[in-house]
DNA sequence: CACCCTCCATACGGTTTCGTATGGTCATAC
DNA sequence: GTATGACCATACGAAACCGTATGGAGGGTG
């Protein structure tokens, strides 16, 4: 009995090993190595590097936005704890597939020199920065005021996160206080 | 009269390489074929690829410490009107011989993958933030909060910095706002 | 049991990049 | 005006990776 591999089992692959060495480390030859495997697979499963490529982003794509739904359908709670909810969420550590908040970075890195990647993010950038303002917008902030307020939250977000693997920083006490600002205006 | 190469004109086209098309074209062959020599000048300036990254690295070292200093010896003014400065001059356009502010972020990405550029640019966040942090503490916080201050708002820059490309954060307006409420206390 | 289809291994030619070795060119010192 | 040394071109073998072609192993199906 062989376990045969998986679309998503290369899918796993290709994110682990996204975050560990870069984007220039996906390449058919290493990543069939680091499954085991002769690159005879990975040629069976994807037409070539692009598609491979293609069906990663899509398949990140997929479970950003159900990440986003998700946050929308926690739907009882107060604007303000529905923020902290999203600050928390945001912190913690990996899950899912495509290893959840620890691979966002990597991910960003590897858009910014490849356009269609780089599309991508930006779609789900905006997604998030038009949920996050909208909460503040619930709180009572205007449209305006409140499209600020998600820059500088996601914005925070994004920074910590880079420079939380040098031991600088302390994201969720930081994007609380960060928050408490925000509410008071 | 043929202008031969010195070192600075390799490292300059390492600087425009890297941030144009990313770390993975950091190579002897492309970078000459930009520079319209042939690859036996770069052996000829350095002893490998690896000698050639460190220079850079170490070049970029200490023109982002020169930085830091230069702030610190605007001297005169208010802290505020510093801290203002401060964020006028990292949202101002290249400058220099790394590229400025437009390629921190790329010099960044280089990190992620790198440990030994990732402790240098460790180093260098370390003294921003310990330098930024001074501000805060002139202007009347605690070490703590002073701390904090300057964590938020280096973290609102990197963040604004890696959203800017996609039109989505501009980061003059929003920092400004920012640090209006980070003196509120 | 014979067939087929899925999944993978192996082998191949081609391209890119590496680092080395060797020799050519040009300005300057003498 | 020639000799020296800095700077660069060219040519080479080795390695990594690409994508293709072909065939083998193994489970389902008739």
């Amino acid at each position: 009995m062989k376990k045969n591999l998986t679309k998503l089992d290369w899918l796993q692959a290709g994110f682990r090993t996204l975050t560990q060495s870069g984007p220039s480390a996906l390449k058919a030859e290493p990543l069939a190595k680091s499954l085991k495997v002769s690159k005879g697979s990975f040629y069976w499963h994807f037409k070539d590097i692009g598609d491979f490529k293609a069906a990663m982003i899509s398949h990140w794509q997929q479970l950003a936005t159900a990440d986003v739904i998700n946050q929308i359908e926690t739907g009882t709670s107060e604007p303000e704890q529905k923020l902290r909810a999203l600050i928390a969420a945001s912190t913690r550590l990996p899950r899912g597939d495509y290893g959840g908040p620890s691979s966002e970075s990597a991910i960003r890195d590897w858009a910014r020199y490849e356009p269609p990647i780089a599309r991508t993010v930006t779609e789900i950038d905006q997604k998030r920065l038009a949920f996050t303002s909208s909460l503040f917008v619930e709180y009572g902030q205007k449209k305006t005021q409140a499209r600020q307020s998600a820059r500088l939250l996601y914005s925070a977000l994004i920074g910590l996160d880079t420079l939380q693997p040098s031991g600088l920083s302390k994201p969720g006490d930081d994007l609380s206080t960060l928050l408490e600002k925000l509410f008071k205006g």
